[in-house]
DNA sequence: AAAAAAT
């Protein structure tokens, strides 16, 4: 299978070659010509499966196939738009409409909060064919009239599951209400709740329906492992792994935006160049933290779940779960962020008393043990006793009514520096953790920290493409690692019993074309 | 229970 016979015309085909993929995956192999098709579509998919090219590519093709219409003014109408739930996701996924679309004549945008609107509403004005967009900013251009949507001919949503998590139906319901009526639907979403489903019902008009498996597990290519610890050490422990190891590029999970900034403090106190990123930081802290981390000037980045779906880093070697997250689905997703597009990864999650019914319920949904190893020093204290604090809510799948209005929670914070790197560096990295991070503030000043809108890396390296990456396919690798080496082994934290292994993702499941 | 998203 090629993406020249999935019916992608030669520019396209093109540009994704160059981007170095050459077998479309499974997600794209059946979305591809469903959206050509030109008919609606629903699609479970989780990020990590190829995805974003699955709709971007084809929507890019009919765009340019069909005839393009201007707006009163004279300049090019939009007829694609795609709703991501996050501003990262969002800046993603434009990153890859220009890459994929390199060799096309369309011109995308992408608008979301937290920056100026002014240059936003001057890319809308100089006429762009594909807008990418968070619901809330682009509700404002509408109430504004600073975007014409009339000419609309394709919506996207994407992730749309996390985005009715996160409170967005009624936004989107307001942005649907002002939609043109006749046009191309495009929704998809990890899992099917009840709420998925009637908004599926609401908006597709019998759709082509696309599932491929979930990757509740964890690809081959991530090895997994759980350091036992004492809640009040895993700071010390991570300092120690970082360290030991010389880990060069890590991406660590903690539960809240608090833990996030006191982790990253006091991992720039131990020597360790660190950020945060999460939905307090100002938007251009993130964006900053963000690029920083991407290309190696970062050694560790300290995240909250808002970066567990979705935030794609070439070749991220190492995940840690500085905490268990509540939802078990969120680890799935959180080490799908290293191990991607074929390459190896390592995720590890340090695990305290307190955790250890969080464990099970991972271990119970990967259908797989995580294999434990105590690191010498570290052992934790046997009598330690949980505290009752976590509870996991979400029963099966309908019921939760996790509805939250927006509230505002005042403005962000700035966290300091104006500083925001100037474009450098080679895009090369040492290949075996050689690098030394550079100690907070010795970057020169920079931009004035604006946010990088723009879609551009500071390498100028093309790399949008990798987002939900492989489209290539890759043959599995073994995990390294996955035996658990030193000291006892599943000490102390009770695991599941090992069992056979689980079932591979991956592969297709169900797929219906229909004509229209 | 936490997180995210418009000002």
């Amino acid at each position: 299978m090629s993406f020249d016979s999935l019916g992608l015309s030669e520019p396209l085909v093109r540009a994704v070659h160059e981007l170095g993929y050459t077998t479309p995956t499974p997600i794209q192999t059946q979305a591809i010509p469903a959206v050509l098709n030109g008919g609606d579509l629903l699609a479970g998919a989780q990020t990590g499966t190829g995805k974003t090219a699955g709709f971007t590519l084809p929507i890019l093709q009919r765009l340019n196939t069909m005839p393009a219409v201007a707006t009163a003014s004279g300049k090019r109408a939009v007829r694609a738009l795609i709703l991501t739930p996050t501003r990262e996701l969002a800046a993603q996924v434009e990153e890859s409409v220009r890459a994929y679309g390199k060799y096309l004549k369309l011109k995308s945008t992408v608008m979301f909060g937290g920056v100026g609107i002014n240059p936003q509403i001057g890319a809308l004005r100089s006429g762009v064919d594909i807008v990418v967009a968070t619901p809330g900013r682009l509700l404002d251009h509408m109430q504004q009239k600073t975007i014409d949507l009339s000419h609309l001919e394709i919506l996207v949503l994407d992730e749309a599951d996390r985005m009715l998590d996160m409170g967005f139906i009624h936004d989107i319901k307001r942005v649907l209400a002002k939609l043109p009526p006749k046009r191309q639907n495009l929704l998809f979403s990890a899992t099917f709740s009840d709420e998925i489903k009637t908004l599926a019902d609401n908006l597709l008009d019998s759709p082509a329906l696309i599932e491929v498996a979930r990757r509740n597990t964890t690809a081959e290519t991530v090895a997994q492992k759980i350091h036992p610890v004492d809640r009040d050490k895993k700071r010390e422990l991570l300092t120690h792994l970082i360290k030991q190891h010389n880990w060069f590029q890590v991406l660590v999970f903690t539960r809240t935006k608090h833990g996030a900034n006191r982790l990253a403090e006091q991992l720039t106190k131990d020597g360790i160049s660190a950020l945060a990123i999460h939905g307090n930081k100002s938007q251009s802290a993130r964006t900053r933290a963000l690029a920083e981390f991407k290309d190696g000037t970062l050694q560790v980045l300290v995240a909250t779940d808002i970066a567990a779906r979705g935030i794609d880093i070439d070749q991220l070697p190492h995940v840690v779960n500085y905490d268990l997250p509540n939802v078990p689905e969120d680890y799935v997703h959180r080490i799908g962020r290293t191990g991607r597009a074929g390459a190896t990864g390592e995720a590890i999650s340090l695990v305290c008393v307190d955790e250890l019914q969080l464990l099970k319920d991972i271990e119970k949904l990967i259908k797989r043990p995580v294999p434990q190893e105590v690191i010498a020093g570290f052992e934790p204290d046997p009598t330690a006793k949980p505290e009752p604090i976590l509870r996991r809510g979400q029963g099966g799948g309908g019921g939760g009514g996790n509805r939250q209005p927006r509230q505002s929670q005042g403005a962000p914070k700035r966290d300091g520096a104006s500083s925001a790197k100037p474009a450098q560096r080679s895009g090369q990295r040492p290949a075996n953790g050689q690098q030394q991070p550079k100690p907070q503030g010795a970057k020169p000043a920079g931009n004035g920290g604006q946010p990088r809108r723009d879609g551009q890396r500071h390498d100028g390296q093309p790399r949008a493409a990798a987002h939900e990456g492989s489209a290539a396919q890759h043959a599995p690798r073994k995990p390294h690692g996955a035996k658990p080496q030193g000291s006892n082994p599943g000490a102390l934290l009770g695991g599941a019993k090992p069992r056979n292994d689980a079932p591979r993702g991956g592969q297709p499941t169900r797929s219906g074309q229909r004509g229209r």
